[in-house]
DNA sequence: TCAAAAGTGTTATCCTTACACCCATGT
DNA sequence: ACATGGGTGTAAGGATAACACTTTTGA
């Protein structure tokens, strides 16, 4: 009940999912994340992370801007804080990593995803070569029926076999987050369905994390590419955040360019809740929510009839509470 | 972009606000917090608040519940992080206070609210008392008209004499949180408004924070109980955080006793959301989401008629993937 | 002239909100 | 008998989801 009784110092550790979409202005929009390390042969991708430094930098955000600006060059919008992990792994034992690194985790959005000057040793890269289960909008990933869900199947039947789970059973929670047997996928689900995965040692991360082997070996398929430590969790939370926020709030716009069709919304829209929308409805949608004004001008680059173009209306901030894109339909 | 290069020691500090529901069975019950030192004349009330000891325990959620039980002896049910403040006050100049403090804020559900033998200094207190533009149950709350707005709208003339915002104007943002000019006051915004009102300098807590005193000096009528250092703030982002998941997940029974009237639990709905509900809704919206099943009991304590018994049907979480209450009937 | 993409009009359904009335018990 | 709270049936309105077709350009 007292206030810090024991000085117990740790360092903390800002890190940061920046994402921004390649061609936002175009037909075939892709989410992509910065990442320090590109995955290689020999290690794996890593988010850009930096010391938070109390002395110099008054709060979190700001000490996150200063690094991210001096090391990477890359302006960010908006930022919002995800989690802060003080675990070391939800298996290690004790002292098997460094108990004294507490990291705090970012969502950021930036529209520059052109070649970054500063540091050649990062990259933007498609956030669904992590999360290649989440991508729908060419309808149910192949991976899934294939390869992931035969996984799980198994290790929810090993549960059966076994004592039966005091809380939600395993196949229960299958169906809930990935639609199994008639289940709708939610698609903010993101960080749970991960957590599964992660549970029943389908992913690297799990194994180097003091976790028994996955009854089939993951080695020759991987889920997605592995990250390093637990980035690929708070990547995870990222976009599931993400997803969940341009539902009701305009973020999207910070990844649009200053002006664009309304058919490239659509694609960015789809690209980051990776679902494929209703073409009328979600342009109702955009219309009803008055988010968007024309611009007057056309675009002649889409290879059919021209489209016009539109801008963000700044002005929505201040009459609606929460003027995001409600996208729910389903196809 | 390399990984914690200059080691920062910072202390961390665990912070949470520990929600219960007093006289829950019953038919006027009242959302309460547990405060460290109850607020007297001399000193705020403080959220309970210990250290997080990074080697004892391996997870922040873990060494919360252990200092927590030790401490005041109350069980925790449903924990949720809140937020990770690393900031020294807004406002604060270098060195003000100590910046090697960052405080992890923690959202917590408890049934027990029964007299806590462990802590006589500590005690749960209606959330209200800290709150009151929070309370809508009896329609609205006076202190708006009188003493609230009229001086957030002085707040607000000033920047128009001033020089016009860059962002949102102070004006628009009332409208938006406050509902002031035909606007929808959402109760989920706590954190929001307080947040405002914390910018207007109407609290004591903005002015120990080195910012400027408001037009009107606040002192006289204080606008709900001050609490120590960013305390409110944390409860305030507990409160909106309840509010907001208690209509997506069945959050609200973690409150409850094990049975209840249909009629305590629209209560209990009220008290948190802080508005009054309309009866046949309510019950509609229970019965349709399935999420409590008639114990075949009747409680004869109500006054009149007899009421049936419920209980929580544990079985919803295998069901539906957002089992809560979505209440949204304005009267 | 035709491919390729932009853009629109309409209807069925469900969910939300609001309405007013009857019922069972204790005093 | 009557006050007190428990409990229900139904209809209006709006939002959502699904439907298929016309228009305009570049090649």
């Amino acid at each position: 009940m007292t206030q810090h009784a024991h000085p117990l110092p740790v360092e903390i550790g800002l890190t940061a999912a920046i994402v921004a979409v390649s061609g936002a202005a175009g037909d075939s929009p892709e989410p992509t994340i910065l990442v320090a390390r590109p995955a290689s042969a020999i290690s794996d991708a890593a988010l850009p992370s930096g010391p938070f430094d109390p002395v110099a930098h008054r709060t979190f955000e700001i000490g996150l801007r200063a690094w991210v600006a001096e090391q990477t060059g890359v302006p960010l919008g908006y930022v919002e804080q995800l989690y802060t992990f003080g675990d070391r792994g939800r298996h290690a034992q004790a002292g098997d990593l460094d108990p004294h690194v507490v990291s705090v985790g970012y969502l950021a959005l930036t529209r520059t995803d052109t070649t970054l000057t500063k540091t050649p040793e990062a990259a933007f890269r498609p956030w669904y070569a992590f999360f290649p289960w989440e991508d729908w909008r060419a309808g149910r990933p192949a991976l899934l029926d294939a390869v992931l869900l035969p996984r799980l199947e198994a290790w929810a039947d090993e549960e059966t076999k076994a004592a039966p789970a005091a809380r939600l059973s395993r196949r229960e929670r299958l169906r809930i987050l990935f639609g199994t047997q008639g289940g709708r996928f939610d698609e903010d689900s993101v960080l749970e369905r991960y957590e599964l995965i992660y549970e029943a040692g389908l992913v690297p991360e799990a194994r180097r994390d003091g976790r028994e082997a996955a009854p089939a070996p993951a080695e020759d398929a991987p889920l997605g590419q592995p990250m390093l430590n637990d980035h690929r969790r708070i990547l995870a939370t990222a976009m599931g955040r993400l997803r969940a926020k341009m539902k009701y709030r305009p973020v999207i716009f910070e990844l649009m360019p200053e002006t664009f069709t309304l058919t490239a919304l659509q694609r960015t829209a789809e690209a980051i809740s990776g679902r494929h929308l209703h073409k009328q409805n979600f342009r109702r949608l955009v219309e009803a929510s008055a988010v968007v004004e024309p611009t007057g001008d056309m675009s002649h680059a889409t290879g059919g009839r021209p489209a016009a173009l539109f801008r963000f209306r700044r002005e929505v901030l201040q009459e609606r509470p929460a003027p995001g894109l409600r996208v729910g339909a389903r196809v």
